[in-house]
DNA sequence: GATGAATGAGTGTTCATTCAT
DNA sequence: AATGAATGAACACTCATTCAT
């Protein structure tokens, strides 16, 4: 909920600056990294001065923050609906997954993920947000959802339940097979997440 | 008929200095990441001065690559050993899990696979590297494994057959949360790759 | 957003705007020096936007030194009514000294003399106008009257007389103590300067 | 006295190569201050790469610093020489007025104390060191020196003796001015100082 | 071979100044 | 008049790389 604007207008630009700062700094961390990237190249991509930069942004590293934590957001809303649902698993499972595929592996967030995943560990503060926000919130209803699944025998074995990161790591893979093999070996990602699933269930999809 | 050989003691000296840089930098690169790791700190932690690096390595990116190359030679030997078999598969999977466990996971050789994995793609030599080498050698007999596996009916399903990946992206997520989360939430491995194993398989594991 | 302003006059007169950015300037200049001093912090202090000191100085370098002229004004005075005075020397010098105390040190003047003196060599329009405007204007009637007072036998030697700067010399100290020892050494002014004149006029004072 | 030197060429070196960065540094400090001096000039001027200073001092600051703390170690000797000496006041007090101008205003040293003064208010670790290193060292001797000098009858008032500052003030004023004000006014220094010993001791110098 | 002092291009960050609103 | 977002030149400091010893 926005709290009332002062000036509209003004607001509106500001936040717009913002937005165009770190779409331009999504290109260059992700091209280049973290260290390598040059606030300049930034700067320029976004077509504005480098100095810019520093009204909105303390530094590079709160830059590069802010990014990472952008990505979040997003997710909250699918683990909302994904728990609240009593559809059969397997259905959940393919809404899930294309859900990923669409919405992450076939837009620029997949670069987000990529930079958290890459340089995470180089990022203590992005590292605990991520494992707070995300997967400590992310774990629990996932955990109680694929247990029921386990528990009305849609699901051949209760080991997801227990080490629901099974269900996550294809698409880890997905990503970064992406970034570092996509130019000779592009990736099947729907075949590779499918079967995925399939191992999950232990049924084959008819898909139509 | 031997081929004329520089002397053995300093070639065999040679070769420890090359080792003892390698080392050094292993530990400095994982610490910082590619781009930030400096030279001189590799140089302090070898016990060399600075400019010693550069009569064993042309310059920083060599180091990194010949860094990121020699955690692949190991690998042949397990994948030699896996296609040989013919044990049976879930014999094979615990093998070869245990065997990441101990010479990956248990050693410093997970710091160069999560190298590879975080920087690989800023590095396309790397990436061509370990497709070339590790991927398109290792896929092959893999997938004859399995599917070999999955005709005797030890596998339900031919899924990882299909997509190898699908084997091996529980390890990437262990090493990248080990990487992450480790100090706050520190991964049980071996429960999350025998679970693994048992989602592949369908069967549990009774562990002696 | 403009509060509401609490003075029936709506605006300040651009006098007192000019009145303002100087007192504000003053405080940023005294605590940084000239070069580290950031206009950004004096419209802050001065309660304004950066830009607006553009409206009222033509840049730094002009606000620094119309600051530093500011000091000089007052001293006229002093002046005047000291070279025509009749009265005896060492009241006349302790009269100086007090107003020194109080109209100098014991106010924010104190940090322009200071600034004064710290800059000066970096700002020879300034050195020239202090030069020009206060001691060439200063050094021949207090010659004058130190050479009348030392041909009246009130002061034992004339060496004051032929060097006025000894006279000022316990001031331009005072200050400069004052600004770097004082938070663990404070000065006794009044002390110092009580002996100086003793010095001078070889009486010592008896105080009331 | 010397330490052993383990090499002493290397030793020797680097130690002049500190010196050359020092002078160099002093004369760009002198020129324009603290604040607006650049690193690059004072490479420039050593006639070393900007990142060689780096190799001897830690940062600006630090270079600045120990620049300040180098003309301190001269006075010690003075000091020492001063207060052991029986010799009449007046004579060791133009001896202390001679080496004032032959090694201070007549050399570049000059150059150091008036950085010390302009900039010593910005930086409380230079005015606590030459507090503690010079001030707090100088003021007990000479007091005693004066006071005895006093109590002899050779210094007509004790007012020097209760603030030392009073000797110390024309010797500043003299490094002020002579910054401020040499183009266009050069100061007598020799005639103030002598006026001044005058002042303190009554008596006229009959100089050869 | 080994050293480490020296280099200098490169980059994050600052801040006086401008100008559209 | 006043604002404050934007600019971009400037500068401290870093570090891969070289080379004389």
């Amino acid at each position: 909920m926005p709290l009332p604007q002062e000036s509209p207008r003004r607001r509106a630009t500001s936040e717009d600056r913002r937005r165009e700062i770190l779409d331009a700094a999504l290109d260059v961390f992700a091209d280049r990294g973290y260290a390598a990237a040059r606030l300049e190249d930034v700067a320029a991509r976004a077509g504005i001065a480098k100095g810019t930069i520093y009204l909105h942004f303390a530094d590079k590293r709160t830059l590069f923050m802010e990014l990472a934590r952008g990505a979040a957001a997003p997710m909250f809303e699918r683990i909302g609906a994904l728990s609240a649902s009593n559809a059969p698993i397997d259905q959940l499972l393919r809404t899930m997954v294309e859900q990923f595929r669409e919405q992450v592996l076939g837009t620029r967030r997949k670069e987000v993920f990529r930079l958290v995943i890459t340089e995470g560990a180089r990022f203590p503060e992005i590292a605990e947000f991520y494992h707070r926000e995300i997967i400590s919130r992310m774990v629990p209803p996932l955990r109680a959802l694929l247990t029921r699944a386990h528990e009305r025998g849609e699901l051949p074995s209760d080991a997801v339940a227990r080490f629901p990161q099974l269900l996550i790591a294809p698409m880890v893979v997905c990503i970064l097979w992406d970034g570092m093999f996509n130019a000779f070996d592009p990736i099947d990602a729907r075949g590779l997440l499918d079967a995925h699933i399939e191992l999950l269930t232990g049924r084959k999809d008819i898909r139509s």
